[in-house]
DNA sequence: AATTCTTTTGACACTCAGTACCACTTGAGG
DNA sequence: CCTCAAGTGGTACTGAGTGTCAAAAGAATT
């Protein structure tokens, strides 16, 4: 590999790494561009060369390369929610030092900054679109089927949830507590049949 | 009603329909906001007044306190997953004429301009926690019990399978596709027991 | 009907994200 | 070396969004 090569992973790497820093103790609206690019010491337009939105930089993930390779290595026959989660925990598992240390970096800001979960859970990893098409690969059915859809929205469902619960505090890993969502789902959709009660004579009817 | 209120409130229908008019006929990102209030015939700075951000002119939606109106008025007892179906069928179902047009051509909006599908998907109607609010008020848990946040987070994805079926063309109406993908959860989550199949030699691996 | 009070409005100036363009530097390879 | 392509920095631009302020207009009171 070149010099020319390494310097361009040095340089994103470095951006990256600053504007998580600059994010977590100043915020992500008061960090500006023009912030991360001073601090990894190069221009303005370096940065967007390198990622196409102040965004982006907090997306540039390296799980979903592994997870495909997770994924071609399941034996045939597995049922379909099992190998889900099989792939998603060999995903993580099989991250180096550097790059799990990136990834929990990115899910304590998640937590910590309101906007960067906004966009972490838009546009980070999965989309319904994308899992969609890898359980049609899984199962030989179309993309636009709509049970290939449902369960890839059920599956991205889980995730949320799990982000939701690490939100509120109730949980502190992210793996771990996607796996267990995952888990619960094997028994099934959680509280399905429970009946709802009577509703309260309505405790304060506001617009959020 | 004062004679103030009504202006008001015709100043922001006004603001809003020739914003989803200019849209729909030229996109999203080429529609300045400076455009949208020359059509209206106000100014800038009044644009802003109406809507803190140029999203949130699509956003306005008068679904959610239909809703919340609607689940007040189930039976106890009802099924949880059968009362998020009626819950949702009885909003969309009791809107008037002009609201319905406008959440028709939300939606057409959604599915032609990509960049509006993608506001909607995150910040339309009903995240993780906000049906997890409702749930944990309709079987009397707390918000952050992991199935409760879990079970919303499947509705949530079903919502985001119809979606996406829309998107891509396999399916029209909105409130129906919903309605349908919410059936089919109370039968289970589909495939999950579905046995995948041997994997392909990987076609075209490429980075999305 | 005139006056006072409140809200709306338009105008201006500003910051920052994102785009386009161009001149300059630097690594790669003959 | 010397050339070529890739990468870099600077400059100038558009458009979203914020803040301020003085003028205008509706509403309310006398």
């Amino acid at each position: 590999m070149g010099l020319r090569e390494r310097k361009k992973e040095r340089t994103r790497a470095e951006l990256q790494r600053h504007a998580l820093r600059l994010f977590r103790d100043h915020g992500y609206a008061a960090t500006t561009v023009d912030d991360i690019a001073a601090a990894a010491e190069v221009s303005r337009s370096t940065f967007f060369r390198y990622f196409p939105t102040k965004e982006d930089v907090v997306l540039f993930d390296d799980v979903d390369p592994v997870m495909e390779g997770v994924a071609a290595e399941l034996p045939a026959g597995t049922p379909l929610l099992e190998a889900v989660r099989l792939i998603v925990r060999g995903g993580f598992g099989s991250l180096d030092d550097e790059a799990r240390a990136l990834e929990e970096v990115r899910m304590e800001l998640a937590r910590s900054v309101p906007e960067i979960a906004a966009i972490l859970r838009e546009r980070n990893s999965f989309g319904v679109e994308q899992i969609a098409g890898m359980v049609s690969r899984g199962i030989g059915r179309p993309t636009d089927d709509p049970e290939v859809l449902l369960f890839a929205g059920v599956v991205v469902g889980a995730r949320y949830a799990a982000l939701a619960r690490i939100h509120a505090g109730a949980a502190s890993s992210y793996i771990d507590e996607l796996d267990a969502m995952l888990s619960r789902l094997v028994a099934g959709i959680p509280l399905a049949d429970e009946p709802i009660r009577a509703p309260r004579p309505d405790p304060a009817r506001s617009r959020a």
